[in-house]
RNA sequence: GCUCGAGUGGUGGAAUUGGUAGACACGUUGGACUUAAAAUCCAAUGGCCUUUGGGCCGUGCGGGUUCAAGUCCCGCCUCGAGUACCA
C-alpha cells in the first residue's frame, strides 16, 4: 500500500473538524499553555509560503505540549480592519466588509490545508461588531482613567475629580499636559462644566489634542511614524507633509518607565527588546531655566550633562520654538523670519537627507547664564527638534559634537571645561575619567560627582532640577479612514461625551464614497446616518442634528492597532461572552501569552502598544498580568528567489533622456521583443562576445527600429545603433525551472506586451535568466503559493521542509528543489509501516539497536523542541528512519512511539500510522515517549587520535580504562609510532570518552 | 553615522559546555531496475597533490590565547536588519 497523503490528509483534517480536537478546555485540572500566533491581515493576495512558518513552529509547539499533558490554548484570527480593504473599496466601489470576507475565507481554506491544530471556535476578527464592541469599551476605560504617579498605576478619572473637589491640583502628582493650570478646590467647583472636561482632558490617558500629525495627501490619512518609511508612507511610498489637525491620543508616555521595566521580566529575543529600549529612549539629566535678558521669559531646556554646565557658550532653540518671535531683536528679524520660513518648508524627507549642512540664525536675543549671569547669544537652528524635550539646548561646544560643529561654523566660543583634554579637533564627549574645570564648585570632580552636586546646587536656588525625559511620545489614535473603529464618542458644544457602555457596539455606518469628503473630513463624514439620539440612544440621521439631545458623531476611526493590542484575552474564552470580553475565571485560568510567534516587523508599534494596554487594563483590575506575552521569537522572513530577463534596447528608440525607470514606464511594450540569455549578457558586458551573435542583436535592433516607425529622421532610422542598453525585468518564477531554463512559449503567453517576443539563446539553445533573492511579493512575481505545495507532496511534507530549511529566526531563501528530501523521508517512514502486502509490524522484541536509534531521537527531538531548533529534529528523524530500515525494524515498541515522536512535525501520517498501529481515536494527546538513558551506555568509544590537534586515525577502547592504561596503550599503536617516525611525544592529553590529543 | 545580527562545500544547512569540520538533505556524476519515463535502490561527491599507503590546504581577512579554535580574545572586511540630528 502507497503512502497516499491527498486521502490521508483529508481524512484527519476532516475528523479533527468533526471532533473538536483542538478545541482548549477552560476548566481544566491539567496546567495550561497558551500558544500564540501574531494573527494575519487577510490581503487579497492570499497567504504565501512565508506566513506559514510561524504557524507550522506554534503548531509544532502546540502539539507537543498536547502531548506532554497541557490543556493548550492554541487560537488564531484574523487583523481584518486596514488600509488596504479600504483602497480597494476606494478603486472598486465594492465594501471592504465584503472583500474582507471574501479574504477570510480563502485564507481559512489555505489554514486548513496546512493541518494546524488550531482552536477555531474563538476565532477573532477585529472588524467584527461584537468584537470592537470592546475595542471601544477599552477605549472608553482609557478616557475614564488618568495616571496616579504616587500609586504609579492607572486610576478611574473619579478619584481625580476627588482631589480636585478637596485640595485643587496643586499637590496632585499625576502625568498630564505640561500646560494644565494650577487650580484650588474653591475654583475647581466654581468652574463651568465645559472648563472641567478641558481640563480634565489634560490628565485622560487618552484625550484630544492639537497635534502636529504626519499628513499623507494622496492617501487622506494621518500616518504612524512606523509607517512612514525614509520620509514617504510605507504603502504606496506617496510623500508625507506636517499637518496640525484635533486628534484622539493615549498616553501612552505614562507608561514609559514601566514599558522598560517590565522587558527584564520577560523572554524576548535581544534585539528585540533592544529595539523597544531604544524607542522609549530614557535619558537621566535636569531640566534648567535660562532667563532671557531683557524679556518676561525664560527658557527651559533638558539637559544629560548638566555637570557641563560651565561650558555653556550659546543657546538654540528649534525655529518652531514659541518664543523665537517675541524674542528676536528687530535687525535680525528678518534673518529670522526667512529661516523659520525655509526650515517649515523643508519636508522631512529633505531634512534628514541633509543632516550635514549646518544652518541657524542669531535671534539678537542673550540668555543669562544662571550660575554666572553672562550673557549667551541665542540661536535658532533646525538641528534642535521641536518635538523632543523642550525645544531648546544649552549649547555645550566643547562637549557635544553638535554644538561644536555649530560654534566652528559661527564662530562662536569654544571654552574649555575639561582638565586637560585637547578640543581643539573635536568635541569631548567622554563621561568618564575626566575631571571637570574652570566650573566653580565643580573643579576638580567627576562625571558622577558633579552631576550630583550641580543637581543638588540648582535644585537649592530654584532654577533647575534633576529629571528623566524619555523619547516615547503620546501615540496619535484617530485615523482619516473608513474601515476601522469607529470612536463611541459624540461631541456637545465641541466637547467629546463617551456613549454608554451598555448601548455598544457603535457600528460602522455606510457611506457612499470612502474617500474624504470635499471639505476634507474624513470618510465617516458621507455618512449620513452619523449622529447620535441622546434620548434613545441611537445612532439617527444627520438631519435631526440639533445639538441639545442630538448631536454629531465622532469621524475619525481607530488606527490598526487597536484591535490587535487586546485580542490575545479575547481568546481565552469561547462562550458568547456578552457581559465582558472574557469571564473572571478563564482570564484567571489563561493569564498571559507563553508563547508568541510572529515577524519583528512589529517590534515598536503592535508589541509596545499591545504591553501598554495590558498594563493599563492590569491598573483597572480587569486582566491578572502585566506582561501580555511572556516568551517571544520572530521566525525569519522567507525570501522569494526572482527571476529576471535581460532585454537590449537601441539608444536611439530610447531617446537621449535614458535615464528613467523603464520598469515603470508605459512607452516600453515599444522596444520590448529582444531578450538575451543571462550568459550572453555576461560578455556584453565583459566586452568578450562574438561576432556572430553580435551581428544578430544589430539585426534585430535595426528590425526594430524600422517597425517601430517612430518619428525619428531618416538618417537616425537607418544608420546602424551606436549603442544599446540591457535592462531586466521580474518575470514570472513560474516560467522557470530549476535550471534557469526560460519556458519561452509560455513567457511569450504570460503577458501581451511579450508575445512577440525574440530570444537570443545560449549555444545549446535553451535561454537563461539570472536569478535574485529578494522579499516576496506579487510585485516581483516571485511568490510561491503553499496550495500548490500541499497538492504536491502534501502537508506533511510542507511542514517539514519549511521547518528544514534553517533555523527559524533566521531569513532564508525559498528554493522548492529541496522539497523531494523531506517528501521521501516520508515515504520511508510509511514503508517501516506498511509495505505493499499490508502492515509489518509485529510484536518482536527490540533489539539493543533498535532501542538506541530510538532514544537516541526522543533526546534529540526533545531537545530541540525545548530549543524551537526545529530544523535539525527533521534531519534526526531523517536518520532515525535510515537506521532503523536498516535495522529491518518491525518492532511496535518502537514504532508506535516514534509516531508520537513525528506527530507535532507531521501530523496526518503519524494519525494515520498510530490508526493502524490499532489504537482509538486521536493521536494528540497520546503521552510523549520519556527517554531512557540506559539505552545510549555505550561500553566502548571509537577515540579520534589526534597528532598535534590534527585527527589522524581512530580506535576503539573501551570506556572503563583509565587514562594511564588508554595513553599506554596508544603509545602503543604502531600507527602512533608511524606519526611520530621515532620522535619522543612531548605530551599526551586524554580526555576520557572525548579525545587523544598527542603533543610532539 | 550609531545599535544589533550574520559570514562554513555547487546549494540549504549541521557541529549542545573549546575536543573527529561539513551531520541531514538538495544538486551533480556513475551504476542497477525499465521498451522508455517516473519512482526506487546502490556508489562517489570540500579543494589540491598522490607512488592509492596517504599527504597538504581548508569555516570572510590578519593576529593572539590553548595540547586543541567554526566556537574564546584583539583588529579589520563584507552583507543583512533596525534607527535617524534625542540635547
Amino acid at each position: 500500500m502507497k503512502y497516499n497523503f491527498n486521502e490521508i490528509e483529508a481524512k484527519w483534517q476532516k475528523y479533527w473538524a468533526e471532533n473538536g480536537t483542538f478545541h482548549a478546555e477552560d476548566n481544566s485540572d491539567k496546567p495550561k499553555y497558551y500558544v500564540l500566533d501574531m494573527f494575519p491581515y487577510p490581503s487579497g493576495a492570499g497567504l504565501h509560503v512565508g506566513h506559514p512558518l510561524g504557524y507550522i513552529a506554534s503548531d509544532i509547539y502546540a502539539r507537543y505540549k498536547r502531548h506532554q499533558g497541557f490543556n493548550v490554548l492554541h487560537p488564531q484570527g484574523y487583523d481584518s480592519f486596514g488600509l488596504p480593504a479600504e483602497q480597494y473599496a476606494i478603486q472598486t466601489g465594492q465594501h471592504p466588509a465584503i472583500t474582507t470576507k471574501t479574504n477570510i475565507a480563502r485564507y481559512r481554506e489555505q489554514l486548513d490545508k496546512i493541518g494546524f491544530s488550531f482552536d477555531w471556535s474563538r476565532e477573532v476578527r477585529t472588524s467584527d461588531p461584537a468584537y470592537y464592541k470592546w475595542t471601544q469599551w477599552i477605549f472608553i476605560e482609557l478616557f475614564n482613567s488618568w495616571y496616579n504617579v504616587e500609586t504609579d498605576k492607572a486610576e478611574h478619572i473619579d478619584t481625580l475629580v476627588a482631589k480636585f473637589e478637596t485640595d485643587g491640583n496643586a499637590n496632585v502628582k499625576a502625568i498630564c499636559d505640561d500646560d494644565t493650570p494650577v487650580f484650588a478646590s474653591a475654583e475647581w467647583t466654581q468652574y463651568d462644566s465645559k472648563t472641567k472636561q478641558e481640563i480634565l482632558l489634560k490628565y485622560r490617558l487618552t484625550y484630544l489634542a492639537e497635534t502636529e500629525v504626519n499628513w499623507c495627501p494622496a492617501l487622506g490619512t494621518v500616518l504612524a511614524n512606523d509607517e512612514i518609511v525614509n520620509g514617504v508612507s510605507e504603502r504606496g511610498g506617496h510623500p508625507v507633509v506636517r499637518k496640525k489637525m484635533t486628534q484622539w491620543s493615549m498616553r501612552i508616555s505614562a507608561y514609559a518607565q514601566r514599558l522598560l521595566d517590565g522587558l527584564n521580566t520577560i523572554d524576548w529575543p535581544q534585539a528585540l527588546m533592544d529595539s523597544q529600549t531604544h524607542w522609549i529612549g530614557r535619558s537621566q539629566g535636569a531640566m534648567v531655566t535660562f532667563k532671557v535678558d531683557g524679556h518676561d521669559a525664560n527658557i527651559d531646556v533638558f539637559t544629560t550633562r548638566p555637570d557641563t554646565i560651565y561650558g555653556v557658550s550659546f543657546m538654540t532653540l528649534a525655529p518652531e520654538h514659541d518664543l523665537v518671535a517675541k524674542i528676536t531683536t528687530e535687525d535680525q528679524k528678518e534673518a529670522v523670519q526667512a529661516y523659520v520660513e525655509a526650515t517649515s518648508k523643508r519636508s522631512e524627507r529633505e531634512r534628514m537627507a541633509d543632516v550635514k549642512t549646518i544652518s541657524g540664525v542669531f535671534t539678537g536675543a542673550h540668555a543669562l547664564h544662571p550660575f554666572t549671569g553672562e550673557k549667551v547669544q541665542i540661536w535658532i537652528g533646525d538641528y534642535v527638534l521641536a518635538s523632543y524635550g523642550t525645544g531648546a539646548v544649552m549649547a555645550v561646544p566643547c562637549g557635544d559634537q553638535r554644538d561644536y560643529d555649530f560654534a566652528k561654523h559661527f564662530g562662536l566660543d569654544i571654552p574649555n571645561i575639561f582638565e586637560g583634554v585637547d578640543i581643539s579637533e573635536e568635541a569631548h564627549a567622554d563621561k568618564e575619567g575626566t575631571k571637570i574645570a574652570n566650573s566653580d564648585f565643580l573643579n576638580g570632580l567627576t562625571y558622577k560627582k558633579a552631576m550630583k552636586t550641580v543637581i543638588y546646587e540648582m535644585e537649592k536656588r530654584g532654577f533647575g532640577k534633576g529629571k528623566i525625559n524619555y523619547r516615547l511620545r503620546d501615540a496619535v489614535f484617530s485615523r482619516q479612514r473608513y474601515w476601522g473603529e469607529p470612536f463611541p464618542v459624540y461631541y456637545v458644544n465641541g466637547m467629546p461625551q463617551m456613549i454608554d457602555v451598555k448601548h455598544l457596539p457603535i457600528t460602522l455606518p455606510e457611506v457612499e464614497k470612502y474617500l474624504p469628503t470635499e471639505t476634507g473630513e474624513p470618510p465617516l463624514g458621507n455618512a449620513e446616518f452619523w449622529a447620535w439620539d441622546t434620548n434613545t440612544n441611537t445612532v439617527v440621521d444627520n438631519d435631526k442634528i440639533d445639538n441639545e439631545t442630538i448631536f454629531p458623531l465622532e469621524l475619525n476611526t481607530m488606527p490598526g492597532w487597536a484591535g490587535s493590542s487586546w485580542y490575545f484575552f479575547r481568546y481565552m474564552e469561547k462562550a458568547a461572552r456578552e457581559d465582558n470580553f472574557a469571564s473572571e475565571e478563564a482570564l484567571k485560568y489563561w493569564g498571559n501569552v507563553d508563547l508568541y510567534i510572529g515577524g519583528s516587523e512589529h517590534a515598536t508599534g503592535h508589541l509596545l502598544y499591545a504591553r501598554f494596554w495590558t498594563k493599563f487594563l492590569k491598573d483597572r483590575g480587569f486582566v491578572n498580568v502585566d506582561e501580555p506575552f511572556k516568551k517571544l521569537i520572530n521566525q525569519g522572513m522567507i525570501l522569494g528567489t526572482s527571476a529576471f530577463v535581460y532585454k537590449v534596447y537601441s539608444i536611439p528608440l530610447m531617446g537621449k533622456k535614458s535615464t528613467g525607470n523603464f520598469e515603470n514606464s508605459t512607452s516600453r511594450e515599444f522596444y520590448s521583443s529582444i531578450c538575451v540569455s543571462s550568459s550572453i549578457v555576461e560578455k556584453i558586458e565583459s566586452g568578450t562576445l562574438s561576432g556572430k551573435l553580435d551581428d544578430e542583436i544589430m539585426r534585430l535592433l535595426k528590425k526594430q527600429i524600422k517597425n517601430a516607425n517612430l518619428d525619428l529622421s531618416e538618417k537616425d532610422k537607418y544608420t546602424s545603433p551606436i549603442g544599446f542598453r540591457i535592462l531586466r525585468y521580474h518575470i514570472d518564477v513560474s516560467l522557470v525551472n530549476s535550471a534557469n531554463e526560460l519556458d519561452t512559449e509560455g513567457f511569450k503567453n504570460w503577458r501581451a506586451d511579450y508575445k512577440d517576443a525574440e530570444f537570443i539563446c545560449e549555444e545549446d539553445g535553451t535561454f537563461k535568466v539570472s536569478r535574485e533573492v529578494e522579499k516576496m511579493s506579487k510585485s516581483k512575481y516571485n511568490v510561491v503559493n503553499p496550495d500548490d505545495i500541499c497538492e504536491a507532496y502534501g502537508a506533511d511534507s510542507l511542514r517539514l521542509f519549511e521547518m528544514f530549511l534553517g533555523p527559524l529566526e533566521q531569513a532564508k531563501p525559498w528554493n522548492t528543489a529541496g522539497i523531494t528530501g523531506v517528501f521521501s523521508f516520508l515515504k520511508k517512514l510509511w514503508k517501516l509501516y506498511i509495505t505493499d502486502e499490508g502492515p509489518r509490524v509485529t510484536e518482536t522484541e527490540p533489539t539493543k539497536d533498535n532501542l538506541k536509534t530510538l532514544h537516541k531521537t526522543i533526546k534529540k527531538v526533545q531537545e530541540d523542541i525545548e530549543n524551537f531548533s526545529f530544523n535539525t529534529s527533521v534531519s534526526t528523524f531523517m536518520i532515525c528512519v535510515n537506521e532503523l530500515t536498516d535495522q529491518k525494524c518491525t518492532s511496535r515498541a518502537i514504532l508506535e512511539p516514534l509516531t508520537i515522536l513525528v506527530s507535532p512535525y507531521a501530523p496526518h501520517i503519524a494519525e494515520e500510522l498510530w490508526e493502524r498501529l490499532g489504537n482509538e481515536g486521536s493521536i494528540v494527546t497520546a503521552k510523549f515517549p520519556i527517554f531512557e538513558p540506559k539505552h545510549l551506555v555505550e561500553s566502548s568509544k571509537e577515540y579520534p587520535v589526534s597528532f598535534n590537534g590534527k585527527m589522524r586515525f581512530k580506535k576503539e577502547l573501551s570506556l572503563d580504562l583509565s587514562k594511564e592504561e588508554i595513553e599506554k596503550i596508544i603509545l602503543e599503536d604502531e600507527r602512533t609510532q608511524a606519526q611520530l617516525a621515532g620522535r619522543t611525544p612531548k605530551k599526551v592529553i586524554v580526555v576520557p570518552g572525548k579525545i587523544i590529543n598527542i603533543v610532539g
